[in-house]
DNA sequence: CGGACAATATTGTCTGACAGTCTGACGATC
DNA sequence: GATCGTCAGACTGTCAGACAATATTGTCCG
């Protein structure tokens, strides 16, 4: 019932340590948890990147159909999280230093953007949704689990872009936020970064309170180049490591 | 509002205008092909926005099985170019004038990077290749035929994506710009908009060829600007004709 | 005339199968 | 002994058919 796969893959993949046996048919389509739980296996590094995603495996794993399966590996593409090449199957998305960099750079255009549309169109509710979420990132900055620090973060992202009113503009930066998620994880890691983090993003909710769409759209892009440069700076020194070994 | 805002049930599949009854088996992976197919539909309005895609219609009408006809919604509903509604299936995706005005601010914020990121990487080759598809675009203003037009700007946004050398940056623009063609076509339908876009491209590939990327990002982020005008200018006096129907 | 119920249409998902292609290994030949 | 060619296995790409769940539509009755 497991997979036992002769020694043609890669060796390690261990038991299904990620997989969930229940997927319980609930209201939510099966193909929206199928691809919440694989792209959070993803997020959280239980697969990791390069790593080949076999169909028959997920299938096995999931307790899915192939169809669904394929659906789902077809929407994390999509998302980016995923590469898939064509005859040979998907793997987990490698990012190297530069893409990071452009994502970093995509984001701070974009989410001043979204910023200055929150500032427009968001409601009262809205406006005092995100100092909600901005104090639960101050909170957890502290906590010793990267997970809560990342949930409370999601959150915020959540309230941001909902409040901004557009769906494209939604659409695209969540697009860019799956892939964020991973580099967070890295820039997280640095020692003060997540109080420094709160900091930033407090500043930024600031500017939203006062209704000043300027301020908020830079201190916004200012957050995003910080989180930048400790991101980048790790993932060359990762680079090198490796490079070392 | 009677039965058919779509005369989709019509059992005479016979003369669909818009499919294609062969989609030769060749190298290029079928869905590929599908997937083409519909979004070429979408863009060149066979398919109207808001109308429904029925999946057996689609299976008859292309000659394909249900799971790829679903796999090419899915992802064409990745792009933004199809709406899936749970429990109701896809619709063509409807572009309010606020969904406009966001592409196009999110367009000039990206194009510009894409651009400043193309005078850091492309090749002197790319560089004349952007060239190439300027004069190309200048050449086809006159042209009585908009399909022309829309070619060969996508030939120089083709040429431009590539150049930037990101990977990330070239999928996040090409979803966006899956939707801008469809406001494409309504910017240049403005009588004088097409030879001043071509001018207004020809200025960012000066700057690009001089090497000043700060200039070539703040002439790109320009002609968005304006296209922008152009388009939500004609959307709006569009939907008042519509509303006063 | 309005609301509840039944008929229909359509999606969501599963099972099973087969062809095409890529990988990797084994064996043959130089 | 090393290189090359062939061959088997592993996966993906795609198809066909089927069934349950749910939304929509149309009709009938109060």
């Amino acid at each position: 019932m497991v997979a036992g796969m002769n020694a043609s893959t890669s060796p390690d993949v261990g038991g299904p340590t990620w997989s969930a046996d229940q997927v319980g048919r609930v209201a939510a389509p099966l193909r929206e948890q199928v691809a919440t739980l694989v792209r959070d296996a993803i997020l959280g590094f239980k697969l990791q990147p390069g790593q080949r995603l076999v169909e028959r495996e997920l299938v096995e794993q999931l307790g899915v159909s192939r169809p669904t399966v394929r659906e789902v590996l077809r929407q994390l593409a999509a998302e980016g999280l995923v590469t898939v090449v064509p005859q040979r199957g998907a793997i987990v998305t490698t990012l190297t230093a530069e893409d990071a960099a452009d994502i970093y750079e995509m984001r701070a255009s974009l989410e001043a953007l979204a910023v200055q549309r929150f500032v427009q169109r968001a409601t009262p509710e809205q406006v005092a949704e995100l100092r909600v979420a901005v104090d639960e990132i101050a909170r957890t900055a502290d906590s010793s689990d990267p997970l809560d620090q990342l949930q409370a973060k999601d959150r915020f992202y959540e309230v941001l872009f909902r409040g901004c009113g557009s769906e494209p503009l939604q659409q695209t930066l969540a697009g860019l936020q799956a892939r964020v998620r991973l580099l967070r994880a890295t820039s997280l890691a640095e020692a003060g970064r997540p109080a420094q983090a709160a900091a930033e993003l407090s500043a930024v909710v600031d500017a939203v309170e006062a209704g000043d769409a300027e301020r908020a759209a830079a201190a916004c892009a200012a957050h995003v180049q910080n989180a930048s440069r400790t991101a980048l700076a790790r993932l060359r020194a990762e680079a090198e490591e490796k490079a070392g070994d």
